[in-house]
DNA sequence: CGTCCTTTTGAACATTGTCAAACACTGTGG
DNA sequence: CCACAGTGTTTGACAATGTTCAAAAGGACG
């Protein structure tokens, strides 16, 4: 398997790796693969045990679970981060499968020069506590969001987040419906009659696209509250 | 406000603080608190920016948070454990508030303190990485159960859970059912009726006692996974 | 063009929430 | 000690929300 260092920069510049020494950065690399995954391959599944800390370098890669013949979607992984991060930490059983979206191109650094390293690297484990802070508080915000709202309001505050993120009154949905669905909690079905359900607030869906033609109107109704929604802090 | 030494054992004895410096140890208690609040007090309330990281050495604290004027239960915490490190350590706002179920008593750790010794002591910072892991993870279950379960299973695997705490098959609820209701994620209404729906699998309600007559059918119902329902790893 | 998959639509159904009322429990003040 | 208020719980009827199943429509791709 070909080694990382190609990739080098971008990795080093992801907060999680930016502060570290030189040697831990060192060591970490060298012991690191690039490979390059096609569309809908798994990479790891919820159960088995952390052998690599995973970086998606390019392309997307699904976060999702299953109980009992159900599945559900819980992230979406864009470059360029890392992730299952607390697992190869805590050396502990993968909460969560994943599987590429797209092509994808990943690095994988093994668990136990990541836990090698932060047991002997400070800066590195401060920028985990950071990581792990930012991780934790996401999914405590996806929590309110699921127990708090109903589907058409989570759907509402989707589509203003995305319209935050693209910075436009009309952009393209970035995921499939089927998986957008599974990711708000619902299904393929109900998802449909929801884009339905919000035309009245203004926002126009044409196969793929987009469009909020009621900014005020959808905000009234979306209520987004930075406790909720805001994915930096 | 008494000062917190008389509990100074107690804190030491957690994960949280029981590997740091002597030295650090004592700047955090230096600038502690103890204090008795009465039921139903508000400790905290999101949105606000923490100014201590609180421990409850005594009694129970809910950890709730509300939008549009609905209100959900996110969890209880117990003695002796922390509530709210991830915003204290990244000095972000509370994305919960806390209340007290009962008379409590908790120690506060002023924030500034929290944060000046996690940036100079080490094995600190690890425990704080181990900690959040932990809590991480718990709430990746959390949501796993929430997305994947009808609330009638939500409420079997609660119940199996909690005979395994006990390790006995006639329990009494620790929480109102009022609260419980709102954990799993449904109204008391509903849970009422789930109580009546788990009966043909052997579950028995007398108001706050539940006794499990027929555990392998329960079971069978309920089909908990170490990867949802495991509160430990 | 045909196949496969996603998306949409309709109808029936299941689950869950809402509202109102009755009931049970607890603690207070007379 | 009892009456009473206040709160939590249960029950019933109903409404809203969400799911399932089936089928049609639309797209992507070999």
């Amino acid at each position: 398997m070909p080694n990382a260092e190609p990739y080098r920069q971008e990795v080093r510049d992801l907060a999680l790796f930016a502060d570290m020494e030189d040697s831990s950065f060192e060591a970490l690399m060298r012991g690191s693969y690039v490979q390059n995954f096609p569309p809908r391959i798994d990479l790891i599944t919820e159960g088995e045990t952390p052998d690599f800390l995973h970086i998606v370098i390019s392309g997307s890669v699904d976060l999702f679970s299953s109980w009992n013949g159900r599945e559900t979607s819980l992230a979406t992984v864009r470059p360029v981060s890392t992730f299952i991060l607390a697992a190869t930490i805590k050396n502990a059983p993968y909460l969560m499968s994943a599987r590429t979206l797209e092509k994808s191109r990943i690095i994988l650094l093994p668990s136990e020069d990541v836990r090698a390293v932060f047991d002997t690297d400070n800066a590195f484990a401060r920028a985990i506590v950071t990581e792990l802070s930012q991780c934790y508080r996401a999914v405590v915000k996806n929590t309110k969001n699921l127990k708090l709202r109903t589907s058409l309001e989570r759907l509402a505050n989707y589509l203003l987040r995305q319209r935050g993120r693209t910075q436009s009154d009309a952009f393209d949905l970035t995921t499939e419906k089927r998986r957008l669905a599974s990711f708000l909690g619902m299904t393929p079905e109900n998802l449909s009659r929801a884009f339905k359900g919000l035309e009245p607030y203004g926002v126009k869906v044409t196969g793929n696209h987009i469009e909020i033609t009621d900014l005020k109107d959808l905000t009234g109704f979306a209520n987004p509250s930075p406790l909720i929604d805001d994915h930096s802090s």
